[in-house]
DNA sequence: ACACCACTGATTTTCGAAAATGTGAGCATC
DNA sequence: GATGCTCACATTTTCGAAAATCAGTGGTGT
């Protein structure tokens, strides 16, 4: 049946509910990428048991949002430069894939619905005017207009595959927003990028979702480069540097 | 880092212990797919306790491995046709990304990876002729052989992603296997796949893997497709049918 | 001075009992 | 006969204490 990983995480169970605020304080980066995650300290900050946080934990591993080492517990995972360039490259492929099966498969309810999230979007980003992408409530209508594009895809492997390369993707933007210079406007590329995907020229949306992201990759790069690791992460070294901080 | 899922599992902790072997018992169909999994039976099975049962649980709901259900607990996978085919396609696209890369980046270590690896798999077919495809070492080193090939693609996210795929799609191979019929000869295949790979041709090799992993998917489909499940798959509905059986 | 070992305190990991929740049977009602 | 309710049982989920493990410190021998 594919993969079940179900993103939002709120399975009714403590644990999921856990595990979706702490998916949330990473990628808002209220946790800190490379944090020591102490038990005791998340015990009184989640205020659940070991077993449960644990468990939310031992997800967020598989997410790739949380590392974990032997029996040396957990820490949020840091950003690397490499990662950056990696999840980049892969979520190009990944992508391009979905938009073009879902442009080969998409019905008349799949348009509206990009149509809906589009002006959601947009509609909040006029309200909000020029620190919108600050905002967590933006990042959540932008995340759901780009999955508005893909959705018709049919692969629920890919799509699920696809969510958590956007989520991991948005801790290096929400990072580079707080040393932010310039921000190019985005609006434009996106109003375009519906344009193209509803007028089903794939080739052409292939190209401008390519562009969309290697040049947000590139901002964050301009923005925030000198502040990502550059990867000599020894689990045990690193726990050091960063508790002194 | 990227995605530090570790397919090992063995972490040198228990619960990482009771994830490596629950892994190999559904790869290998000792754990049939689609029952459910009741904690006192894996209990005693696995001997350990409740939390880390659900520990490895957790981690292989996230491989794909085992479904989980609100408070209704987990199953191990069940294996559909739908879900075969999204694997297939996916595959390819992933398999053909990594190995393209591989040839651009491989060096001299990378191929003698690659030829290692095969002469070990081609050993040991010789060696255990006929029914080579049902021993697990076998199913060992002609998944070696097949990550040989894509190991330098230089991508950690890409490879966790294919590792996981492969994983999956051995749980059909392997269940195909005890409906098999017939089966083609694929140490041609291997051998051909593996020269046109050092021979950096990506084109050929691109459409190699393509025919390769195609081809298996529709020899499981022809030996076992009839005795998969066809999408029905409400959770607590199979429950019972299967629990029955 | 340097390497090695044992010990201590901090932290993670595991356990099994207790609480919470889902499931199904039996009964009342329409 | 079908529908909805309540209760008892089976099962999962959560908890905090106990065991296991790690990191740092001080002492000993060479």
């Amino acid at each position: 049946m594919a993969a079940k990983t179900d993103i939002k995480g709120t399975d009714e169970t403590r644990a999921g509910d856990v595990l979706h605020r702490m998916r949330l304080d990473i990628i808002s980066c209220a946790l800190k990428p490379g944090t020591r995650m102490r038990f005791e300290t998340l015990k009184e900050l989640y205020a659940v048991s070991f077993s449960t946080l644990r468990e939310a934990l031992q997800r967020l591993v598989a997410e790739g949002l949380v590392i974990s080492e032997g029996q040396r517990g957990f820490m949020v995972a840091p950003l690397y430069l490499s990662d950056l360039q990696d999840l980049t490259d892969v979520r190009v492929l990944v992508d391009q894939e979905c938009i073009g099966r879902s442009i080969l498969h998409g019905d008349d309810e799949w348009e509206a619905q990009i149509i809906a999230a589009f002006h959601r979007m947009d509609r909040l980003k006029a309200r909000l005017n020029d620190l919108y992408f600050m905002s967590d409530e933006w990042a959540v209508l932008h995340g759901d207009f780009h999955r508005s594009l893909v959705s018709a895809c049919r692969s629920p492997t890919l799509l699920d595959f696809r969510d958590k390369l956007f989520q991991r993707a948005h801790r290096y933007r929400r990072m580079s927003c707080q040393f932010r210079t310039k921000w190019r406007p985005k609006d434009v590329e996106h109003r375009t990028l519906m344009e193209t995907v509803i007028a089903r020229d794939a080739p052409a949306a292939k190209n401008l979702i390519e562009r969309h992201i290697r040049e947000t990759t590139e901002n964050v790069i301009q923005n925030a480069g000198q502040f990502l690791s550059t990867e000599p992460t020894a689990f045990p070294g690193i726990l050091k540097s960063i508790a002194a901080e």
